[in-house]
DNA sequence: CCCATTTGTTAAAAATAATTAAAAAACATA
DNA sequence: TATGTTTTTTAATTATTTTTAACAAATGGG
C-alpha cells in the first residue's frame, strides 16, 4: 500500500505550510502548488489521489483550475477550501464535481476526517508501476523504446506522439480515453487543431495495428476512444 | 433503473415535510422516520441508499442509531444534520462512519448538491458485472464490441448511441426504463430535442431487433420503455 | 368522442470523425 | 549554418453519426 498522495494548490503560506505539515504528519505524501497555474502543472505532471483547492488564489482561481482539471480526470476527489461560505460558491463547486466544501477557518481535524470520509468511497487505484512490456494481442510493445513489435517479429519504430498516444491507450485498456483527456495530457491544448493532428495520430496507431483483426481502436463518438483487446 | 432511496430520519416534522417534498421533487424516494427507533426499525426493514439522520432526537440520538446501523451496515452512506456545529461532534460524526456533516440551518440546494456528490462515488448497489455477452432471443450481443449478431451470423455494428441504448436495456431487460433515466444516463439532459433524439434510436434498435418476434421494445406511454423477451 | 400530448417514422441538415496528401516545423548532421 | 530527413500540423475531401424537422399515428384524460 502506497502512501495516499495529496496535492494541496494554496496560496497563503502560512496555511499551506500547516496543511502539509499536519497531513505529512498523518502519513499522507503531499505537494504544495502556490498558484492555479502552478496547481495545474503539478496536477499533470504527476499523479495524484485527491486535491485540496484554495478558492481565491492568484493567477487561476481554484474553481477555473478545477475545471481544467475535470477535462482531463473527471474522477479524481476535489475538496474547495474556501474563505467565504456564498450559497452560490457552494453550489458551483459541486457543479464542478466536488467532492467537499469547507469554509475558513476549519478545524484541520475535521479536514482530516473529511479526507478519510472521500477516500473510503474511492475504489482503490492500483497504482502499480507501468509494465515494461504491453501485450497487445499477436504485438508487444515496449513504451520505454517506443517499439512495437507484430507477429511476424517486425519492428516498427514509434515517433513521441505515437508513442505517447499507444501508451496512454495501453493504460487504460479496455476503457474509454475522453479526447480531451488525451489531448491535454499530450498535446497540452485541447484546441480544434490539436484535435485533428490527434485524428491523424489515430489513424497511423489503426494502421499499425491492424494485422490483428482482435486488436481494434473504437471511437466513442463525441467522447473519445478505447482500445479493445478481444480474447 | 430506480430510484435512489433516501431514509430521513428527523425529529422536526416542518423540516422532515419540506426534505421530503423538495427530494421527492428531485425524484428521490424518499421515507420519513420521526425519532432513532423508528430510523432503526424502517432502516433494517427496507433497503436504502443513503441516510439523513438527525443528531438531536428522542428515543435514540442519531449518532447511537448511526453506531446500531453500523453494526449491520459498515458502507452505506450516512450524512448527519446538526443544529450545532461542535468540533467535538464533528470528529465524533466521521468516526461512526459518516459521509457527510451538515450544520442547521443549511441550504437545502448545497443538501441536494452533498447527496449527488456522495452517491457519485458510491459503487451502483446492482453494480455486478456486466456479462460480456447478453443473449436476447435468437441474438447475441457483444456489448463491449458495439455488436450485435442474429440467428443468421449477420453482423450489426452498432454506433455508440445505439449501445449505450441497447446496454441500458440488457441491464434493465424485462423492466422499465424511464424516458429521463436514459436521457439523463447516456443524453446528459432530458431536454425536449434529446428526447426526439432518443425516439430516433429507439425507432432503430426496433428495426435491428424486428427478425425475431419474441424480442420486443414496448413502450409504456408517458414513462418509457421496457425490453421484452418472451419464451 | 375530441383534442392535446406523446410517440413513430422518415428524410435532411449538422456535427463529428476518418483518410490522404501537402506544408510546416523540428531535428540531425555535415 | 545549410541540407536532408523525420515528425507534426494543416488542409481538403469523404464518410459516418447524431440531431433536427416535418408529418403521421397512437394514447389517454376530459
Amino acid at each position: 500500500m502506497n502512501k495516499i498522495k495529496i496535492l494541496i494548490v494554496e496560496d497563503d503560506p502560512n496555511l499551506g505550510k500547516i496543511l502539509l505539515e499536519y497531513l505529512e504528519a498523518k502519513n499522507f505524501e503531499i505537494s504544495l502548488a502556490v498558484d492555479g497555474e502552478d496547481g495545474l502543472d503539478k496536477f499533470l505532471n504527476n499523479s495524484w489521489d485527491i486535491l485540496l483547492l484554495d478558492v481565491m488564489m492568484p493567477k487561476k482561481d481554484g474553481f477555473s483550475l478545477a475545471r481544467d482539471i475535470r477535462k482531463v480526470d473527471q474522477n479524481i476527489p476535489i475538496i474547495f477550501l474556501t474563505a467565504k461560505s456564498q450559497k452560490d460558491n457552494v453550489i458551483k463547486a459541486f457543479k464542478l464535481g466536488a467532492d467537499d466544501y469547507l469554509t475558513k477557518p476549519f478545524s484541520i481535524e475535521e479536514l482530516l476526517a473529511r479526507i478519510e470520509a472521500i477516500m473510503k468511497r474511492v475504489p482503490e487505484k492500483d497504482s502499480k508501476e507501468l509494465p515494461e512490456e504491453f501485450s497487445l494481442g499477436s504485438y508487444s510493445y515496449l513504451h520505454n523504446q517506443n517499439l512495437l513489435i507484430d507477429k511476424d517479429n517486425k519492428k516498427y519504430s514509434l515517433t513521441t506522439k505515437e508513442n505517447e498516444l499507444l501508451k496512454l491507450f495501453c493504460i487504460n485498456v479496455n476503457n474509454k480515453v475522453e479526447r480531451n483527456a488525451a489531448l491535454i495530457k499530450i498535446w497540452g491544448d485541447d484546441s480544434y487543431y490539436n484535435a485533428r493532428s490527434m485524428d491523424v495520430y489515430i489513424a497511423k496507431l489503426r494502421k499499425y495495428l491492424k494485422s490483428d483483426s482482435k486488436i481494434e481502436i473504437k471511437t466513442i463518438h463525441g467522447h473519445g476512444f478505447k482500445l479493445l483487446i478481444l480474447d
